[in-house]
DNA sequence: TTCCGTTTTTCAAGGCATTTTCAAGTGGGC
DNA sequence: GCCCACTTGAAAATGCCTTGAAAAACGGAA
């Protein structure tokens, strides 16, 4: 999951500028403009790191860090000033208001990009429960998905994955039953939203149906819901008899082809 | 009790200066004039942070700082650097070794004291002590790891390693069966988690599949998952049955060769 | 100190897995 | 029957990993 920083600055080429560069670091940066609703959003998002301006609207810097570490629940974020105000009485009573470091404006975006990853490192806090874990085991009826090593078990066979057919999968797992749009897909697995690169998702269903469905032409368990998407059926209980042995077989059927392949080549 | 701070600068006017202030100030501090010292005193006293100038005799500060963090005895004392170089590159590659902060000179002495009261104060809070011990002997499956002499039983066969390649099997052996992210076996091993670094891991890797693989083109044992990092799966119980044959029989062959090379060298 | 063997890092070239793209064919829904 | 969405097959592009070799750093001995 890539490290939150939220980032508390009125000016907002500097706040594009910041958070632009960050955010192509690989951060998630959620952004506010004036000392309150930085406030609101540090409660909101509990982010791993803070970027504070020290002239802002409404409650200044300062005070604001030490609100910050006087609630219990944003002690223990690191904080990072960012300011114009370079003497060093300032820096001092920066530090003293609980900051964990100081970088005066005009900075170098690298290292502001060095100084947040030295302060990440070192705090390492544990997660207070991000929810949707990509890194969990997910399971229902007969496939489980591993996110460890990009596997699937399906019907108690591995099913090696690539790791957007299993960030796909794994989207329509978390919506069994339900038919899931293309845009939804794009927006999970690929992280945006164009409008015609739904071509991919097609491929990569293929790939994920030959992987898993017996007869690849005739799909038992991801579905084609036309003109809507697709769909995961996976089936439960008193459904689950018999359908073993027809996987095995399948199974069998593509093993044979594929040594034949072997052997023609 | 003072918190204990190593002051590692081999210009003398500059490091009584600040071992004057800083004594001044509250703290109990230790010098040493070069990289060897410096390295010494930090295991004598483990003390609670280290001023680490750049330039030193010996051994130069950067690559004291790695050598620092990765050193468990040493990895998590905070490090602050010290020094005339104040460009952006000089900076990224400080804190790309594992510093938590950067100070160039000349610099303000109280800036100083409120930055090495900040490091401290992040420092107490983080959780002290993981408590994974690398002096214990490790074992699962046919391979056993024994510290004290950098090496690994395998098969029966004791196997000399090197230093990183026993830390970067160890790491692995820790999780074996799980896929490990290079970002964590450069935390873990090296001490640090830079963006480029994944080169040097490949080699090691390579190294350690000479060393155990019966064939290091097609490896059985340490896998690289694509994408993602390595995996080390080993053999238990039956699956072991016949391999002892395989491997004996791989070493003859390459014992061989060797030979055959040296013959024609 | 200087030299030499070992360990570690760096570099460039090549190979392979994955992902994307393209074009032609198929089939459902109106 | 027609249109459009979907499928199929294969080729192109991309990016990650491996290989081989050389440079750099390190450590110990002369």
């Amino acid at each position: 999951m890539k490290p939150c920083i939220l980032l508390i600055e009125d000016d907002r080429d500097m706040r594009e500028l910041v958070s632009g560069h960050l955010e192509h670091s690989g951060f998630d940066v959620q952004s506010a403009d004036d000392g309150i609703k930085g406030q609101a959003l540090a409660l909101q998002y509990s982010p791993d790191l803070i970027l504070l301006d020290l002239m802002l609207p409404k409650v200044d810097g300062l005070t604001l860090c030490q609100r910050l570490r006087r609630d219990e629940r944003t002690a223990a974020i690191p904080i990072l000033m960012l300011t114009a105000l370079g003497g060093t009485k300032d820096k001092v009573s920066g530090f003293n208001s609980g900051a964990d470091d100081y970088l005066t404006k005009p900075f170098d975006l690298e290292e502001l990009q060095v100084r947040v990853k030295a302060l990440l490192r070192r705090s390492e806090r544990a997660p207070v429960g991000t929810t949707s874990n990509h890194h969990e085991i997910l399971s229902y009826g007969p496939l489980t998905l591993v996110p460890e090593r990009f596997e699937a078990i399906w019907f108690d066979r591995p099913v090696r994955l690539t790791h957007l057919e299993f960030e796909l999968l794994h989207c329509l797992l978390q919506r069994h039953g339900q038919t899931v749009a293309p845009s939804l897909i794009l927006k999970e697995v690929w992280g945006y939203e164009p409008d015609d690169d739904i071509e991919t998702i097609r491929v990569h269903v293929r790939h994920l149906r030959t992987k898993l469905e017996p007869d690849p032409r005739k799909p038992r368990f991801i579905k084609t819901v036309y003109g809507a998407g697709y769909c995961l059926e996976l089936p439960t209980g008193a459904q689950l008899e018999g359908l073993q042995d027809v996987l095995a077989q399948a199974r069998q059927e593509r093993e044979q082809k594929d040594q034949e392949s072997r052997a023609s080549a």
